[in-house]
DNA sequence: TTTAAATATGAATAAACAATCATATATTTG
DNA sequence: CAAATATATGATTGTTTATTCATATTTAAA
């Protein structure tokens, strides 16, 4: 990196690309979707809702969580899920509202 | 899909991980931020700005352009490469303003 | 105290991606 | 037209990622 002034920086830039690697798959968007207007659901709400295979889900939940996305918390034989930062859902917001025809 | 009212539909989930799967990748976030500030670019330019190598950086922004988020045109030995939507622009924006500590 | 329900785990495979390299093509200029 | 410059192409390889399946773990309840 180098020779011009930068909007963004490389770290920054990195960063962004790790959340929106890891937020960029249908199923995942989905449950970002479904967590910003759901505050927490359990892995078989919306393992119903998206009708997604159990474990196929869990991968993608624990990832999730792994990547500092979302968080977790156990109750009874539930586990509930919920986006740990508020703020993933900025990117949301930015898809909805961007009438963009990509 | 099913059972509840979705903020976002599936279709416009698909298209929104079409999209940032095609830019989350550092070099090519590195792009869309130049071409946010530049207008449009030389792949030469890009090339120095972003210390990356010749062909790999033609690989990037061929496949940007692929799946439509840059457009190019040739001017005698250069091609110079823009952002097609300028809504792209918002996703970087987006980021950019978060002051997520992702 | 067995059974059922919810979730996680891990291995195995397949598919997609990233990077590198060598080379091709097109354009300009001497 | 030969050389130089800018860009593209394509094959190859290595790495990640996605999906599936079978099974383990934990908790609750009959």
């Amino acid at each position: 990196m180098a020779a011009v002034a930068y909007k963004i920086n490389k770290e920054k830039l990195e960063k962004a690309a790790f959340i929106l690697k890891t937020v960029a798959h249908p199923t995942r968007l989905a449950i970002v979707d479904l967590l910003s207007i759901q505050e927490r659901l359990s892995v078989n709400e919306i393992c119903t809702i998206l009708e997604c295979e159990q474990s196929l889900l869990s991968h993608h939940l624990i990832n999730m969580k792994l990547k500092g996305i979302l968080r977790s918390e156990k109750d009874g034989l539930n586990v509930f899920y919920s986006l740990k930062e508020r703020d993933v859902t900025k990117l949301i917001e930015c898809i909805e509202n961007c009438n963009c025809n990509f």
